[in-house]
DNA sequence: GCCAACGTTGGC
DNA sequence: GCCAACGTTGGC
């Protein structure tokens, strides 16, 4: 799960009981995320910023509900165009579960023949939620500092 | 700040 | 349904 730090950082997770998932607004990263089952975990990606890369993992502790935003004026995430009997955007709630000494960096990723696969490192990638397979998963675990 | 890559929009 | 124009993302 990606997320700009300057907005919700690893840090900011860490310091709530419960994050929500708010204010995705692409379709392929919002059906990513309706995949998602509650005690999944998700490696917190650290975009558009000075040290971009891996930063940490949460956990789904509430999955696929709608996202109140989207009916929401005020809201960023407003859409107009989403029907209220039947809305386009939903939400997880995630929690901390550690963040890593060191951000694992976008470099690194790339870097290594055995993610090659993965969305995240590849040519023109923008989705905001994208799945990890167990046995990247394992191999970025072993990456960590 | 630049710019490539991508998704969305809307006219036809 | 095509596709040009536009807006956004995100690494650098």
């Amino acid at each position: 799960m990606k997320t700009e730090p300057d907005v919700f950082s690893i840090k900011d997770l860490l310091s709530q009981d419960v994050s929500p998932w708010e204010g995705v607004r692409n379709y392929q990263a919002r059906n990513f995320m309706k995949e998602m089952k509650e005690g999944d975990l998700a490696f917190i990606y650290h975009s558009s910023c000075k040290d971009v890369g891996i930063a940490g993992v949460a956990k789904v502790v509430r999955e696929n509900y709608v996202d109140a935003t989207q009916f929401d004026p005020d809201s960023p995430y407003f859409d107009a165009k989403s029907d209220p009997a039947k809305p386009r955007w939903i939400r997880v709630d995630v929690a901390f579960v550690e963040a890593w000494p060191r951000v694992l960096s976008l470099s690194r990723l790339k870097a290594d023949e055995a993610l090659a696969e993965m969305p995240l490192v590849q040519k023109g990638n923008r989705l905001s939620v994208m799945p990890v397979t167990e046995a990247q998963w394992q191999h970025i675990q072993g990456m960590k500092a």
